[in-house]
DNA sequence: ATCTATTCATAAAC
DNA sequence: TGTTTATGAATAGAT
């Protein structure tokens, strides 16, 4: 038999972004549903209630709700904005977003972007440690072996590390109340906005199992950036 | 050998509701996993926007999202409300802003939230670094850790080195014919950051990918009957 | 939570 | 998009 096997089967794919236009189209629209399928399992099985909103980087919006969306969305929301505890917690990134509206973003991307500005300086100054340490190491190894390219190296990173102990010494003497504010960035810049819309249809899924089921659509942007939510009681 | 099979492996089993308690409890567990699993997934090889909101069958609530829930479910409950049908509909929080400038600020806040990982996935990584030789040097301790007195030993032997080194130099420098290297050692890598987008979720035995994550938790009580959106162009 | 044996989801190719 | 096929993944049941 050489009959060539009509198919490599499923292949083993690395789970980051689909370069190829089409290709990665084509695995939004299976993947849609499969996603829709197993929350509807899992509505069916346990009884839960879910509610599941994706926009296609193309704009497109879709959605999955059990009851509906928006019975759960709204508890969700009821649930996570209650006034008292939304003051003067430290939003800890991990469950920072919740029951904000648009309001509220600004403030969270403050926020973010006030950590990332933090997050940037202690890399900052890990980097030059690690620098330092290394001229330090240097210092073992007989001098009269570098090269002149060591030797600029060498020198370059004294020059920082001389400064870092510079400043150093200056937080120390002066240390005795100040600190410094995380000299907050927070420079958004929002405001025009373009109007692109993009048009629903749908395609339809197809609901397995009975029961009610809808699949909004309508047109949006894309971004990136991650959330996951992090349990907790009241 | 009659040693029976230590499992029968998975089972076909019913989509309808499960009624032993603890195995629906179970499967609400695996299951949940498994669909932010999936939608994970589907944001990062699709680059698609998700929110997810499940409800336990006891009330707790968990959540996925992409960038966040709060900014998906924002611009779907934008895109859904034209004046007029939001009337009668009990969405009190969103309306600050509709359409607006969300989109841009979204956008803005997924970079920035990336930027953030990145950040802080390097911060990690050069800590260990640090961690990770600071037992065989010394001189690898973090300089913010020093006491006067040993940042003044550092400045002496600084000074000492500098000028071995400014010997060396003129030694190099006398020695060769005239050919210098144009000071390229200066090049520090600083600043820029990567894009490795993966993902978080894992149980433990091999986190696979990471991110933000938030599962957010609270009582409610569980009610039936489906609802998927279909498509609504206007 | 861990471990298998199976079923299920899907990447490729049409 | 819809279908088919061969495989990679998810997961039911038991530990």
């Amino acid at each position: 038999m050489v009959t060539r096997k009509r198919s490599m089967g499923r292949q083993k794919i690395e789970i980051k972004r689909i370069e190829k236009e089409d290709a990665r189209q084509v695995t939004f629209s299976k993947r849609r549903a499969g996603l829709f399928k197993k929350a509807s399992e899992l509505c069916i099985l346990c009884g839960a209630e879910i509610a599941i909103i994706v926009f296609s980087p193309a704009g497109k919006s879709f959605s999955f709700g059990h009851p509906s969306v928006e019975s759960v969305v709204d508890s969700f929301l009821s649930r996570n904005s209650s006034p008292r505890d939304n003051v003067g917690r430290p939003t800890p990134l991990i469950d920072a977003h919740r029951g904000a509206s648009v309001r509220d973003l600004n403030k969270q991307y403050s926020e973010v972007l006030n950590q990332l500005e933090a997050e940037k300086k202690r890399g900052v100054t890990l980097e030059k440690l690690r620098k330092a340490s290394r001229n330090q190491f240097w210092w073992e190894s007989p001098i009269e072996e570098l090269g002149l390219h060591e030797l600029e190296q060498l020198r370059v990173s004294m020059e920082e590390l001389k400064k870092n102990v510079a400043m150093r010494v200056d937080e120390l003497l002066i240390n005795t109340t100040s600190f410094l504010p995380p000299a907050a960035a927070a420079a958004s810049s929002l405001g025009t906005t373009h109007h692109d819309d993009q048009f629903p249809f749908e395609t339809k899924p197809k609901p397995n199992h009975d029961h009610h089921t809808s699949v909004v659509s309508h047109g949006y942007g894309s971004t990136y950036g991650f959330g996951f939510g992090r349990g907790r009681p009241y």
